[in-house]
DNA sequence: TTGCGATCTCAACCTAACTTGAGGTCAAGC
DNA sequence: GCTTGACCTCAAGTTAGGTTGAGATCGCAA
């Protein structure tokens, strides 16, 4: 089978990538430092990317908009074969785990919230029998874990 | 009206503070050069710290908790009178607030989530006309402005 | 009065995710 | 062939919320 040559207008400048995903020139060059997209370089050392580079940006964005940090979003690229764009399959089986981190932050703020609604209620600060001031479960973890309340 | 005195008993030290607290001491220290706490200090240029600020500092650690920046905290206790702490009138101004940004986080999640399922579902990546590759409406706001996704 | 743990200040470092600037090169149109 | 806008690299800066370390001082108790 003949592979597909290049054509020139197949090959797309960093501008032109930035343009259409609306990521900055700066951040499309800050992610091929992490390694999340590798661009050909012209005879000028100039940056050249495929279609599918932007697809994979725009994965990228959306697994960043689901609250994936920048290195988990690496490490699920770099299961997949080099180079290669998530399929639906493997985007299947991604956003089984973004699904299940969703649930779970989904739940925290909804038992934050509820929380809140008793205090707002209860009026107290008086302390001491506040469910927000005095959370004995798991309040979640965002922060360098979990703090005492109340002295 | 006699004001009271302070009583050695009543100045507590930063460590003790972090103890009663959960905080580290540098976060004790931190706080206090973010204008968060003021507390007094000994001849020696030693922190002491009032009862008072104990609830402080625990008032700082949940409304974190519920998703404010310490920079929302600090303007927050700003507008209390100096050096008070919150009563519960002043809290129940302040987490309606709170609870109106839980409330917007959590539909944001929940959006998302629902998105995300369809998305599953239809095992597109075919694009186009993906909900989660495509949104149109605003996708909250938590980087630098919306982007469009897609190219 | 001496020992020593608790504190003090100040500066530097940390992570994440980028941006900004300086100084220099590429490439396309006229 | 020249101009000009787009690109290049590399270093440093940014924000948030702290931590870490050095070197000096406090203050309580024996």
């Amino acid at each position: 089978m003949p592979v597909a040559r290049l054509k020139p207008t197949d090959l797309i400048t960093i501008g032109e990538v930035a343009r259409r995903t609306g990521l900055s020139v700066s951040a499309i060059r800050f992610y091929e430092e992490q390694g999340l997209v590798e661009p050909l370089r012209t005879g000028g050392n100039q940056r050249r990317f495929l279609r599918s580079d932007i697809r994979r940006l725009s994965f990228i964005l959306i697994a960043q908009r689901l609250g994936l940090s920048l290195a988990e979003i690496a490490s699920a690229l770099a299961s997949l074969p080099h180079g290669r764009t998530p399929t639906a399959r493997d985007w299947e089986a991604i956003s089984a785990a973004i699904r299940a981190r969703l649930d779970a932050q989904i739940a925290d703020l909804v038992r934050t919230r509820d929380r809140l609604d008793g205090c707002i209620g209860c009026g107290c600060l008086s302390l001491s029998h506040c469910a927000i001031w005095n959370p004995q479960d798991a309040l979640g973890e965002e922060g360098p874990g979990a703090r005492k309340l109340l002295a």
